[in-house]
DNA sequence: TGCTTTTTTTGATATAGATCAAAATCGGTT
DNA sequence: AACCGATTTTGATCTATATCAAAAAAAGCA
């Protein structure tokens, strides 16, 4: 059984045709470093998990990169927007090591979504776990200093430390690189 | 039939008997000016819809109120952290003018998910809406200074200006009342 | 291994927003 | 209408972070 399937299967009881018919339409993707899982303007992947690698989801405000959110193995991701309104994604999302990828597409999880309502229980959780994260982000943002943002992520996320370049972190956090570099002494 | 389901019909499909058993467990609340709906530490109220009135979310940081949020007539408002993981909200909500409020406890709530499954396809398309909500709030808090976020804010909710005090919009904002106040000129 | 490119650090200066204090204005109550 | 408490504005100063420029260090590549 792939790992996407089976990390939905935490979130709710999936039925055996239900498993099947999502495996069939599991795409596995290996990409190199660089290279992008979605960009701006396009309608693809929906939910999916990295069994080997890194990502980033990005946008563009002023004509610079801003980093969103980083991706690790065995979490599964979503990008809601496609999901929720089937509208081409707002962000990017590319891959900061070469990595593999489980991934369903938005169309194929809408037709399954109908096919098989009991998948809405699973997705209903994997959006409000998304809601959490959003909001302890945001808390982040609303009330932290840039030190305090900076020591939560690495007391949290130790590892992009080592993945990640300080510039993107700086990026993530809302600060500049130079800012982020006198804040680690 | 109360406006809360009539809201919630408009996610997705609800059948007959699956809107009675909602409409038996929802309660109809009349509030005055600085009660509460939900005061951090409790697991009342999962959806909600004022009817009439307006209300804030805020929770602690460092000891002072920090509004993370307002709602109005007519929104389906949901605490996922209850919803999702039955725990205790770390948020407040209070009423900011006399108000009344139709609401779903979370016990009834994930009673009504058990009984009528149906329901499911209603709650993930409101979590990912909430999540729509909050990208757009942390996109907001992330790249934008102060002036652009007032700015937002009132092209956006224009009678927050006429319905909340800057103090309450200010801690929204994130900045000072002086602050605001500054730059309201 | 040495060279080129990218990333990180350091320095000097500028700016948005915070803080503290006080004055002015508004709003509700009698 | 007049008062009292709450809200908003104004002023002076301080601080966190940005900006611009350049040096130093690290990483990728021939």
């Amino acid at each position: 059984m792939n790992p996407l399937i089976n990390k939905l299967k935490k979130y709710g009881p999936l039925s055996q045709e239900a498993e099947i018919a999502i495996a069939k339409r599991t795409k596995h993707l290996i990409k190199k470093k660089h290279e992008h899982l979605l960009k701006q303007g396009q309608t693809l992947s929906s939910y999916f998990l990295i069994e080997k690698g890194l990502i980033r989801g990005y946008f563009y405000s002023n004509h610079k990169e801003v980093n969103a959110w980083f991706g690790i193995e065995n979490e599964v991701y979503a990008s809601i927007l496609p999901v929720y309104a089937n509208l081409p994604s707002l962000e990017n999302i590319q891959f900061l090591e070469d990595s593999i990828v489980y991934s369903i597409a938005v169309d194929d999880l809408n037709e399954l979504y109908q096919l098989y309502p009991e998948l809405n229980l699973i997705g209903r959780k994997i959006a409000e776990e998304v809601c959490m994260i959003l909001e302890e982000r945001i808390n982040s943002l609303h009330t932290e200093s840039a030190t305090e943002r900076y020591q939560w992520l690495i007391s949290k996320y130790p590892y992009l430390l080592r993945r990640v370049s300080l510039g993107h972190i700086a990026s993530y956090l809302g600060i500049t690189q130079e800012t982020l570099s006198r804040i680690r002494k």
